[in-house]
DNA sequence: CCTGAGATTACGGAAACCCGTAAAGGTATT
DNA sequence: AATACCTTTACGGGTTTCCGTAATCTCAGG
């Protein structure tokens, strides 16, 4: 989005600069909740020798949040949550609290709280998922050069609100052309669930969603094809597959 | 091919805990090849903790193939590689050379080398195809406890031939029932890139690929579509790529 | 050589998809 | 109110897919 610029505007960020002037914004005290696997004591060591703040580390999210929430009762709030979150493909069930229920819930107890997502999600969609929460204020892209990024991104969001990676932003950039809302992505989820186009006008009707002519859902799915340059419906949910839309 | 249900992996599973001492093969030297990304210092860590033997790392594939190599012309080859690979999507175009690639070439320098694949890819068609490979000696799934299962795998590769965590051969015994030949395999490749049976057909003819008439492609279509309880070739695409047949 | 079982191919009608055109409905501007 | 413009809906005809049936082919066993 345009978060980028906007950033300054709301009220969060107004609240947050008065904190940042106060404190001369240094983080002090930072939570890393890895969702799983992938052991990020490599990135927690490059992080402890990049800074001066207090890092405490977790595997799961209910305990990340209990974490929180002590911290707030101790006043010793975190400044900062790194939330590393998994691959979530829809073969791996992950168990509440997942990324975004934690972020929320987080969120809940203590608002202000900066968040950083650190995730091998390249999708772009999924990027903009993420970043169109006002609560998480970056992504850095799990790669060969996180740990860099994660030091750089940590700096930019003790100076300003947020911040975005060059990869990051380059790819959000790269997609940017291609617009699918909330209709399409139910339309391709439709699809790719085996309904034929006549059946999902029927319950569309039923769902009081509109458009839903057989006429219209054609049209739409002609965009759709047009947009991802599919040749027919297969490829279609091929291509959307891919790139993560579904 | 039908290792592994041959070995059996809750059995050896099992065995591991009980001897680990009286081996006399135990490995001196290990190298840690990592694709991308997901800093393994932890692994390397728990690694260097549990064991005894020498660990180098390496980030890139060419140059584990070089020290592999300097290894050997040193007399000190090493005893065991572990290759952890990215997430292979097709978004992410890995530089050569790639897991397999690797693997391959390793052996073409050493061909007696152990070999561990550590990689997060669950789709267990994708752990089936590592596994054919006669090179490949274990399999350990990248997940939250892929530390300890790291280690179980390496007591018993020193102990037998290969090891597969209980976990992996679940996965691949629950999805053992469905049978998709290469064949099948080209078939949905073809739909989801978007061509007709007709044009399937012709281009089937034309590489003399057998059987190739339209009537026969539209019963091996509804063979996989019966197989996957796919209701249209739409929702067969979405299955197939779901379950990494695609 | 004959036979039978399975695989491959052929065919035809119903349904779904594809594509262009056009009517009907909604909204903003004048 | 009249107009232009866009969205939604409707319709028709060509193509592809779907599904059942049947003819042909292949090949082992008698």
């Amino acid at each position: 989005m345009k978060r980028g610029v906007a950033l300054g505007a709301d009220k969060v960020g107004s609240r947050t600069s008065q904190i940042q002037r106060k404190q001369k914004n240094r983080f002090r005290k930072v939570l890393l909740a890895e969702g799983m696997g992938s052991s990020n004591l490599g990135l927690a060591k490059t992080l402890s020798d990049a800074f001066s703040f207090k890092i405490d580390q977790t595997q799961y999210g209910d305990k990340a949040l209990l974490m929180v929430k002590k911290a707030l009762m101790d006043s010793e709030p975190y400044d900062l949550l790194i939330a590393d979150l998994p691959m979530n493909n829809p073969r791996h069930h992950t168990q509440p609290p997942d990324g975004e229920a934690l972020i929320r819930e987080v969120h809940a107890l203590q608002p202000g709280l900066k968040c950083i997502i650190y995730s091998p999600e390249d999708r772009p969609f999924r990027i903009r998922e993420y970043l169109e929460n006002p609560n998480i204020n970056a992504y850095v892209l799990k790669g060969w050069d996180s740990p860099f990024q994660m030091v750089e991104a940590i700096e930019a969001l003790q100076e300003v609100g947020c911040y975005l990676s060059p990869e990051v932003s380059e790819r959000l950039k790269a997609s940017s052309g291609l617009e699918v809302d909330a209709y399409d992505l139910l339309l391709l989820k439709s699809l790719s669930e085996g309904y034929s186009q006549r059946e999902i006008s029927k319950q569309f009707k039923k769902d009081h969603i509109s458009p839903h002519s057989l006429s219209s859902i054609e049209k739409r799915i002609n965009r759709l094809k047009d947009a991802l340059s599919a040749r027919n419906i297969p490829n279609l949910i091929a291509l959307a597959k891919d790139m993560g839309l579904i």
